[in-house]
DNA sequence: CTATTTTATTCAAATTTATTAAGAATTTTT
DNA sequence: AAAAATTCTTAATAAATTTGAATAAAATAG
């Protein structure tokens, strides 16, 4: 065994190193084995081996323990390409999320990933970067990899062309982020309720001047959310005030730019309920910044419940989305779809739990 | 348009809501297009389409617009799978993880997508959820699939299926976690530098009691990492104490119950280098609990520079890991394997560097 | 100006690996 | 010997690529 090693610097400053190890062993080139081979190595016709791959009947007991034995022997496994080719199916789903490392969607993606293998069905996965023209893009590839069905989480750019899919009865989802008009079948959460719950809770434990990270009216969760807290503040007869309100996006730091404002108002609110985690992650900066303490000086609420939320101090209250039951329930949905073929669309609202943690407190 | 709504309860206490849409519109089954259809429509043999579509030579510039403009009429697009068939590549790779919702594999994935993306490859995921039985199946199923390399992320027990891969000259890298035995080839970081350069920044920082939170000799990863901080100690000329390392796992609480212990110490640590940044932030709570503060009383650093880190408050100290790069790099290294197909095995191994931010101070 | 060679296009047929319907061969029953 | 039941084989099919042959046009030679 040879082996060298070789060091060398790039131009992103990272040293990488190279080992190399050379084997001589038996030289040995893989052919891949057919069911031809099979045939010849069994005895039998190559239609008699089909037959006892897909357990079809018409065969002899003995044939088949024939066949199983050769197919053993030279470790046989069917091409998924060339029976796809035939059959007009891949036994392949395609999973399209805009963006992995939003710490919502590994959740959701495992939940795709384990139910589809349950099913028998691989996932070719893409992320999209929240590039419009990926996701298209993304949607042709996906076709002519002919995968059986889609499951997407796209923004309102291009349902347009989920349209044309379901004018063609091609079986996709939508997942997470609702499909706007209804498109096609949807699997989402129950948004308003939940930040009505959220927003109610916080009245609950007496706060009456709730501030509201919100995503801004951008993204249809977000202006859903919008809408709960605005249901919620309604219901109570209370009103708020529009400089309770900050639109940031989806990172963090929004929240802490939010916050900071808040705290700078001459009556500063008592609570704030950020439309997702991170963004209430991020005021939790702005707080300490001000040498204030939470719930202690303000009570502060997220939505998703994402890992991060039980490992900020102090915990985050929040509301739970179920992530992986979404991704399951979107495979299964998208199997009823495949199965079905039609037109109708669906759309399979989850109801979310309100998870109580540290982070918000009863005020007097 | 005919609506109708059902509201359901399951099991799970999660409420559902149906909303049904029907559509009647015109009828229409999707045809897929074929190569025959663009020569019949286009008036010549399927061979010269084929050599349209490849841009092979020996085709009129007047007969190639009339394909051109026929492929585009019928709106047709090659079937992946029939091209898969006879040249005997998919144009697929596999990644197989063992946990997605790991904060380190996200990263990874994105990097690893977007780069087989950029040449043209679409990628199948697994989630393993560190099931041996899944890995195996995963790499039965990929191969199946005719993908045309795999990227893996394996624990030990699998490492013999690898090197039947390597036998038969299949591509394929092992990414994150290292190949114990170099069965394949490999992009990891080198552990036991990056952590030899944590501990040896602390002790710059004038900390003699250092503890480490390690997940023990049961990772490879955890085993160097250990090793980087017995050789920061050896140098300094200090010695470090058993009872300052604590083994706990890959997710938080570890970190917090180790933790504990450490401040439960009659002569506690000053500092504490934990093996990833999951088990840094559990630590945190630990600090908290015991009414101290990081880094006033205690210096805490972790390592990979996950989200959470420049998240939690203060922010961790730690050190990057280029997940992203990594997985990019295990493209690259796989496209270089495929295109060679020998048995030589690489190892890249990637240099990590220091972040420094609020956990850590320098003591006197 | 015809005959031959060269060049540029184009086509028909074979190939890839599996499934499946139709029909042939064999065995069993009537 | 005919009919029925069982089991297997042949050939078509799926949608592309590829090879060697065929055709047509252009160039060269006599």
């Amino acid at each position: 065994m040879l082996v060298y090693n070789r060091f060398y610097g790039n131009d992103t400053g990272i040293v990488t190193k190279y080992v190399v190890f050379f084997y001589f062993r038996s030289i040995f080139v893989f052919m891949a084995v057919t069911i031809k081979d099979i045939a010849r190595h069994s005895g039998v016709s190559v239609s008699t081996v089909s037959r006892v791959l897909n357990k079809k009947p018409d065969v002899n007991t003995e044939t088949e323990l024939r066949v199983n034995k050769a197919i053993k022997k030279l470790g046989y496994s069917p091409s998924s390409v060339a029976r796809g080719l035939v059959l007009k199916r891949s036994n392949v789903l395609g999973f399209v999320v805009p963006d992995i490392t939003n710490p919502n969607f590994p959740e959701l993606a495992r939940g795709v990933v384990e139910k589809a293998r349950q099913y028998g069905y691989s996932v070719i996965f893409f992320d999209t970067n929240h590039d419009n023209k990926v996701e298209k893009e993304a949607i042709n590839l996906l076709r002519s990899k002919q995968v059986d069905g889609i499951i997407v989480s796209f923004s309102e750019a291009n349902q347009v062309e989920l349209g044309k899919l379901k004018e063609e009865k091609f079986p996709a989802v939508q997942i997470y982020r609702k499909s706007p008009n209804s498109v096609i079948s949807t699997i989402a959460i129950d948004n308003v309720d939940s930040a009505y719950k959220a927003v109610k809770y916080l009245l609950s434990l007496g706060h009456k001047q709730i501030g509201h990270l919100t995503t801004g009216i951008s993204t249809l969760s977000g202006a859903e959310r919008l809408e709960g807290y605005q249901k919620a503040y309604k219901e109570s007869g209370l009103v708020y005030r529009d400089e309770w309100i900050f639109s940031g996006s989806h990172c963090a730091d929004t929240g802490y730019d939010g916050m900071k404002i808040f705290l700078d108002q001459k009556e500063p609110v008592t609570a704030v309920f950020a439309s997702h985690d991170l963004m209430a992650v991020g005021a939790y900066e702005a707080v300490f910044e001000k040498g204030l303490t939470i719930p202690g000086d303000i009570s502060i609420m997220g939505h998703d419940n994402i890992e991060i939320s039980r490992l900020v101090h102090p915990k985050l209250t929040t509301i739970d989305t179920y992530k992986d039951k979404l991704g399951q329930a979107g495979v299964e949905l998208l199997l009823e779809e495949m199965a079905e073929r039609s037109r109708i669309n669906r759309e399979i609202i989850f109801k979310t739990e309100l998870v109580v943690r540290d982070s918000t407190r009863q005020i007097s």
